[in-house]
DNA sequence: CGATACATGTAACCGGTTACATGATTTT
DNA sequence: AAAATCATGTAACCGGTTACATGTATCG
């Protein structure tokens, strides 16, 4: 029911800061902690357990800036195969489950993508973004005709605050396309 | 940076789900795989062990509905001490990081207030939670302003795509006030 | 009789949270 | 010298995921 995401938000979005420029985990809570959007834990139970899972998996490398002292500072880049899987992942087209399950990956991955895999994916990306987005919504406007009746006030306004907001997502998609079809 | 939920979202789902009628763990899976809104796992890996935890708090009780059976099936309903947590935690106003990092258990404490706790608390409700996303939405708009010049195209408008989601819940906030102060 | 839907559960795993522990550097 | 900030980490806990295990009732 919701399978696929070979990288967690967490370590999509580390890898989005340090392809940027290699940083310290430090560097990257401050990111985290004081960024109003995407919200992530900037705790370094997070933070550090995450940078040594990506180390072993070879997704990120960290060099000790500073000789022999006791409390390394480490700064933390990609990999070559980092970014192969960074790029991999960024090219991924939009399906249903992914506007359902996982609007958060989304969306930070379109934050990102327009840098590190280019315009034409970035169009591409929401073009299907937008398709599968007003595609839903018909499905769930079909299903509130029919359930409408039968439900109460409040229940029927909460969906319709559902469909609304894959409705602003669907519109925003469109006029993201529009200007950047049109600029550089 | 996060605390608070002494119910977690799924405790909340399942309690709205036996507050209307006592239900088994299997009905409760299928209303969660079925339902097209608020996403929650249907798992018996993540519902059983989580009604244990509630009976085990004393939210719910299980009858065993039928006698000596290998198998037993149990229908769950409210205790009084989890209807007491139940309508506390729907009474609870809304703050900003309410808005910031909990708007799932924001909207599905919508969706149930209003026949559990009653129409005046469901206005209040609204009435808190437009006002701190107004004034959330103040504050990212501000940010935005001051940060644009520095920004990317697509962190622009991702953060552009953030705020409207705040302001498209504010007007529905607005929208569903006005309707439910006109009617019955 | 076999398939399918009904129904309940467990166990290993994974990753985030909270709280704690420690040390280095800069500022007052 | 004390306080604040920079900086890195660990450990216990909690809850969700996946996969597995089992048993019951109904229908063709």
């Amino acid at each position: 029911m919701k399978m696929k995401p070979d990288i967690s938000t967490l370590s999509l979005a580390i890898m989005g800061l340090i392809s940027q420029r290699p940083q310290t985990g430090y560097d990257i809570r401050k990111a985290f902690a004081e960024k109003p959007l995407g919200h992530f834990s900037s705790s370094p139970g997070a933070i550090y357990p995450a940078l040594q899972r990506m180390t072993k998996d070879g997704w990120i490398c960290g060099k000790v800036d500073d000789e022999k002292v006791l409390r390394p500072r480490k700064v933390y880049e990609m990999t070559e195969s980092g970014r192969d899987l960074l790029e991999r992942h960024l090219r991924q087209s939009v399906d249903r489950d992914d506007v359902i399950w996982r609007m958060d990956d989304l969306m930070l991955r379109f934050s990102l993508m327009d840098e590190i895999v280019g315009r034409a994916a970035t169009l591409r990306f929401l073009r299907s973004f937008a398709t599968e987005l007003e595609a839903y919504v018909a499905h769930l406007r079909c299903f509130l005709g029919e359930a409408k009746p039968s439900m109460p006030v409040c229940g029927r306004l909460a969906m319709e605050n559902g469909i609304g907001a894959y409705e602003m997502n669907a519109a925003w998609a469109r006029r993201a396309l529009e200007e950047l079809e049109t600029d550089a």
